[in-house]
DNA sequence: ACCCAGGAAATTC
DNA sequence: GAATTTCATGGG
């Protein structure tokens, strides 16, 4: 069991809960449970202490990093919040949110997924692609599949995942990670447009897919995906503006925006 | 029956 | 090139 100094800045629900990572179940007592990174454990905040059971004191950085917990989220609210006061209202609403450290891989193929989708369903899908090609932990759950695995694999083998036509897409993501031709390595130090360009080599993977996997999986916090619902909010709220004027905190400024707009969505309504 | 969901590719104009 | 249609699946 691993146990952090007091933070501020932290909320389970809002950072496990809000459409960047789908591996996560909250538990009766609001402690979360999932896995990343191979490593299956429940987390819970007890006094503002961010602890996680199931994990041992060699991966103390692991988590710290996952949860992002080194960067002062108040001082990046404080300055998001001069850019504009629709961005200080949601700033303040969506305070617990951090970006996570996901893996670089995962990022990809639940962000391929998550296209046209919504984000139970996208939920049901990663759930079934981990028990039908992941590695099996020691207490029964299972681990994200590698792409070295999932490139074994035919489009027909995804069958059972029900993903519809977004299954091409993941196995042509597996075939082109595994073999290098996209080097997700990379794409934590090109140029942002670059990096982009790069992960976008794969079929089924746009500027939004491409932004979130930048986002979720390679902390490239300047990234600022466009979904339907930031497009709504965008066009509502900041007309005029685009993700560039959110500075170098967009990413951050955009899990703000977009989770303040999910709930409230009678805010956002289309004309 | 229709519409929508953390979109992107294929097709048409 | 820009606008529209298609692509699978499940819930409201």
């Amino acid at each position: 069991m691993l146990r952090f100094e007091p933070i501020t800045d932290l909320d389970l629900a809002q950072t496990l809960d809000c459409g960047q990572s789908f591996r996560w179940t909250e538990n009766p007592d609001h402690s979360f449970s999932g896995v990343a990174f191979g490593r299956s454990v429940t987390v819970r905040l007890e006094n503002n202490m961010l602890c996680i059971e199931g994990a041992d004191e060699g991966d103390r950085a692991l988590w710290s990093d996952y949860f992002d917990l080194s960067l002062n989220y108040g001082a990046v609210r404080e300055q998001l919040s001069a850019l504009h006061p629709v961005l200080k209202e949601a700033s303040g609403y969506a305070a617990g949110i951090r970006i996570l450290r996901q893996e670089p891989y995962e990022a990809l193929c639940t962000f391929i997924i998550s296209q046209n989708n919504n984000i139970k369903r996208i939920k049901g899908i990663v759930q079934r692609l981990c028990e039908n090609f992941g590695e099996q932990l020691a207490d029964g759950s299972f681990a994200f599949p590698s792409a070295q695995r999932m490139a074994a694999l035919l489009v027909e083998d995804l069958a059972p995942l029900r993903a519809g036509f977004r299954a091409k897409y993941l196995i042509d993501a597996a075939r082109k990670v595994s073999e290098g031709e996209v080097d997700l390595n990379r794409c934590f130090t090109l140029p942002y447009e670059e990096a982009r360009a790069e992960l976008m080599k794969i079929k089924g993977v746009g500027q939004k897919v491409a932004d979130c996997t930048l986002l979720f999986g390679m902390h490239r916090i300047e990234a600022f995906p466009l979904d339907v619902w930031m497009k709504r909010a965008m066009a509502v709220c900041f007309p005029g503006m685009s993700p560039g004027d959110f500075g170098a905190y967009a990413g951050i400024a955009q899990q703000y925006i977009f989770h303040y707009s999910r709930m409230h969505p009678n805010l956002f309504k289309k004309t």
